[in-house]
DNA sequence: TTTT
DNA sequence: TTTT
């Protein structure tokens, strides 16, 4: 069992991505989560935590997402390791995303999916579809 | 909104260790939480998780489970950095747990709690006592 | 364990009230919660789901949220029965909310926070005061 | 956003059904799950719930779960009304279930899946096949 | 109507 | 660096 819910803001634009030889979509983004308590500074901090979202889902957060939208994610966790160039191995740990929700976002309007993506009359919450979990390759990393 | 559930088996003991200053106690160890779907080769993988429990929580940790117990966690996720030795600054994600329960793991018998602890008849699930949620000092990494 | 995330929004205001004998204050409140599939008909249909929440927390949802505001909530599925006029015994399935985080709403204006409660500004989610989790008592069912 | 994780034990063996016309399989049964606190007795109660389970995962939990075996369970909180005889409706929550994993039981040996099912050591855990997610006809309420 |  |  592993299971993660979310609820954040994109740090940045998500990057799209086809993996060499099936083709297949896969987006990636970081999304900045505030905790629910603040600091001994008496500031809320926040964690940011790499998202992975395939298929035609993640197309749909490629086209309709940008920085600053606000997002719930459901999910499962995931590590993954890769080689670096001076030869030692690192561990990631990111959210494979099966369900991406758009939330409304309100914020810096330059951020803004564009209206006439019809996102804001619609509401087209994207689903993972079916098969999308599996392993990216060592040349095919993401982040 | 962040919330991580979780059951899967520890890959070692626990350790236990005590914040200098507040002497708040933090148990951390790690758990193999194998996947829902079997890779290319047909075989079912596993990701590994560091959880971090802190407080009283944290002891029964350390007093009742052992490498190869079986624990259903619940908690946040949360990235923390530091700066390694030759000053580059290294991101870990890990589940600070807010709940561990343990489940039955009938594994090796040389792991399991001693049964004079009453563990097995009492099954006392631990809750995180309040207050729990906290960064760590550079200093105080636990892992 | 025992874990319900939901994202939705309220139905109508909440209710407060204190319970006789402690005092202690309970919010109880539904949420519409968006399907992530459409039906038959083409149509999005929605689940309503009763969320009491306990303490400190449910006093800020009182004073803070109001019908049309989309919350973010974390908790824990519980039933109950009661008895009803005839005598029969009914049975309830509700969240009791740990932690409520009040996400943006823009919903119809009316139905805002007064913008002096700096709710906008400050962006304070409530978290469950501890202990909150007990029961009702039967005559003091609050749906 | 419609998350739930519960672990708990099967009350009863599960009951399977076959979805008139579309000859859809659907499993249900209803689990304990042990709440993380006691009450003023110092007891420790139970919440009970209901799990619906549709398609092969549902067929998969017909023949391999028993009363008193162990879960662990994702899915999403759903709501369904039917009418009663005397013509009133009546609101019932239930876990459709995205994926049911088979713990370790060791409860009373007669509830055991028969070991020749190779349960025990494959651990093949179900997970549920795309599309399962449709509402019930009135006429075909599974409790 | 409830499990260990 | 990994568990059953």
């Amino acid at each position: 069992m592993n299971c993660v819910v979310l609820v954040g803001r994109l740090t940045k634009d998500p990057e799209l991505r086809y993996i060499a030889g099936t083709g297949k979509p896969v987006a990636t983004f970081s999304i900045a989560v505030n905790r629910s308590y603040v600091n001994k500074e008496g500031k809320r901090e926040a964690d940011f935590f790499n998202i992975v979202v395939w298929g035609k889902p993640g197309e749909n957060c490629a086209n309709y997402l940008a920085k600053g939208r606000q997002v719930a994610i459901k999910g499962a966790l995931q590590t993954r390791s890769y080689e670096t160039q001076n030869g030692d191995r690192r561990y990631v740990t990111e959210v494979v995303a099966e369900r991406v929700e758009f939330l409304e976002s309100k914020g810096r309007s330059e951020n803004q999916a564009p209206s006439n993506t019809g996102f804001e009359k619609t509401f087209e919450p994207v689903g993972l579809d079916t098969g999308g979990f599996q392993a990216l390759d060592d040349d095919d990393i993401p982040f």
